[in-house]
DNA sequence: CGATTTTGACCCGCGC
DNA sequence: GCGCGGGTCAAAATCG
């Protein structure tokens, strides 16, 4: 509601998901500490080329043409953990189109996977309507009858050493005066967290649609207040209802050691039809995102 | 009045 | 074991 934060429906922004996210995180154990994310994880910068081909926002929501979950994730996280990845990259089209190939992706298997139940069981199994006050209450009174149980987050004993699996995900980088953009579905935001090292919050939505289980967070990069990182979990079950077209291909960017390169884009003039008095679209700038963040 | 956002509290996993 | 930080919940507030 206020100000910007405001949904912005009615204009089309074209992205490039670069990154992925692998949702089963691999464990990072101490000893190898945060640093090892990378190695166990990341990919070459050539298999990136071929996994994670330029794409649109809507592209990639409505096909998900990429197998993200083995991409590796660098992102503008100061932590040591992230780096980001160099190598060229060429604008290219959206692998899955129309033509009916499954593409493969995570997500074909996660409508059904136990990558997703597990997730979804544990919230779940805790969406329950009660009273915060007496949550806490309950807590120190030891009250913890039946009630409790059903909201506890972990109620689900896990097998050794396995985690909380996390769908794939991929991040969007775009240059964009509102936060959250348009893609052609409806979200609900549930949540906004003040990020480490940031001035920016990071909100949280989730798709309405029923059974759809598709979160994003959207937030504002604090190295350049001008972009947007829109990082979406997960696949949509249903089509988009603005049926937004997909866009044209998007322009040359490419990496070069691990500086991103960025080069003016044919693009901008799109954004004049795109913005739709929403805000401006004004270029889109891959980048590689990091992901493996505790939990 | 239903849908959505705001916001503080809570939970969880990880690193120290 | 503790603290930190990310992620989520849900009541209340706000919007359309």
């Amino acid at each position: 509601m206020s100000g910007d934060e405001a949904d912005h429906h009615g204009h089309r922004h074209d992205h490039f998901p670069f990154h992925g996210e692998p949702s089963s995180m691999s464990p990072q154990k101490p000893g190898g500490g945060s640093s090892s994310s990378g190695a166990a994880n990341s990919l070459q910068v050539s298999d990136l080329k071929t996994l994670s081909p330029f794409l649109s926002f809507t592209n990639y929501l409505h096909d998900s043409p990429v197998d993200y979950g083995v991409l590796v994730p660098a992102f503008d996280d100061p932590s040591p953990r992230s780096h980001l990845l160099g190598g060229a990259h060429e604008p290219c089209e959206l692998l899955a189109g129309g033509d009916g190939k499954a593409p493969v992706t995570p997500n074909s298997s996660m409508t059904s996977s136990s990558t997703e139940a597990a997730g979804e069981e544990d919230l779940g199994a805790r969406k329950t309507d009660r009273p915060k006050q007496e949550e806490g209450e309950e807590k120190q009174a030891a009250g913890g009858e039946e009630g409790r149980d059903k909201f506890k987050k972990v109620n689900k004993p896990r097998k050794k050493g396995e985690r909380r699996q996390r769908e794939p995900r991929i991040a969007f980088m775009t240059k964009s005066e509102v936060d959250h953009l348009e893609d052609g579905y409806r979200w609900r935001k549930y949540g906004q967290k003040a990020v480490k090292n940031s001035p920016y919050p990071r909100s949280y939505y989730r798709c309405t649609a029923p059974k759809c289980n598709v979160k994003k967070r959207v937030e504002r990069s604090y190295q350049d207040s001008s972009v947007v990182v829109t990082t979406y979990e997960g696949q949509h079950t249903h089509h988009s209802p603005a049926n937004i077209r997909l866009a044209p291909p998007p322009p040359t960017t490419s990496f070069r050691g691990d500086q991103l390169l960025h080069q003016p884009s044919p693009m901008s003039s799109n954004s004049n039809h795109q913005a739709e008095g929403h805000g401006l679209l004004q270029d889109i700038v891959p980048t590689l995102i990091h992901s493996n963040q505790r939990q």
